[in-house]
DNA sequence: ATGGTTGCTTAGCAA
């Protein structure tokens, strides 16, 4: 089985990548992000005619996150469902092939100190709560999607210049590390030590070229899913071309 | 300190 997640910055600007690229990768579960549109903008039609069905939870012009897969995902969760008043859609949960799935958006942060690191930090502490409400680490579960957290040093292109600034500052990764303390550990990091891999580069001043990026983007998985992870990688090659996302899709496989 | 690029929406915000 594999799973993938990608963000995928705008689906309808983005769908003749993303058709090709799920005709390439074939993946059993996709997670999309940044759909920037409602749940009725979304291109259900051509999705489905690629073979996928999609549990979606949109919204207008920003977030978004669906969740593909060949049969109809079961037992679809929208949001935290913690009782808190957001509009902000993020989280999407749905069971494939017998694995319970829980796509998300993080908040980006925008700069440390602002508001909306502290909107961040505060949605950690919901999602770990959301996982201590409904799941346990025993189950076959995997967390996955734009994290908007490098979780080490060698997980940025430039530590000396960007260490403590929003992405790589330490509340957010302690942030990170309280999720995971849940029972997830990165699939990514089972199979791959080195550093310099990335998953997102900034559009501006030639990111993708000179490789100034980020690995923001994780799958997570509890105990039984990660000692059946065989595989993981990060597919530079849909941040090549014309009209790319900022952010590569990154996948993970289960024996 | 600022700017640079993209998408959505249409001047400004978010990333």
């Amino acid at each position: 089985m594999k799973i993938a997640t990608w963000n995928v910055n705008s689906i309808r600007a983005r769908l003749p990548r993303v058709l090709a690229w799920l005709e390439a990768a074939r993946p059993d579960a996709a997670c999309l992000q940044e759909l920037k549109c409602t749940d009725e903008a979304f291109p259900r039609a051509e999705i489905e005619a690629a073979g996928y069905r999609a549990a979606v939870f949109g919204q207008k012009t920003y977030n978004g996150v669906a969740l593909l897969a060949r049969t109809e995902p079961t037992d679809v969760v929208r949001g935290l469902d913690d009782g808190v008043e957001d509009p902000q859609s993020r989280v999407l949960a749905g069971t494939v092939a017998g694995v319970r799935v829980v796509c998300v958006y993080a908040p980006n942060g925008q700069e440390v100190g602002a508001p909306a690191y502290g909107y961040k930090l505060d949605w950690f502490r919901r999602l770990r709560g959301y996982l201590d409400r409904r799941h346990r680490p025993e189950e076959k579960l995997v967390v996955c999607g734009d994290f908007n957290i490098a979780p080490e040093a060698r997980d940025v292109y430039n530590p000396a210049a960007l260490e403590g600034q929003v992405l790589c500052s330490q509340p957010e990764r302690d942030a990170l590390a309280n999720l995971c303390a849940f029972g997830l550990a990165d699939t990514f990091r089972k199979h791959h030590a080195e550093a310099g891999l990335y998953s997102w580069w900034d559009y501006r001043m030639l990111g993708f070229p000179k490789n100034h990026g980020l690995r923001i983007d994780h799958l997570l998985a509890t105990p039984p899913m990660l000692a059946a992870c065989t595989a993981a990688g990060i597919d530079r090659e849909a941040r090549k071309g014309k009209q790319p996302s900022d952010h590569a899709p990154v996948t993970a496989d289960f024996s």
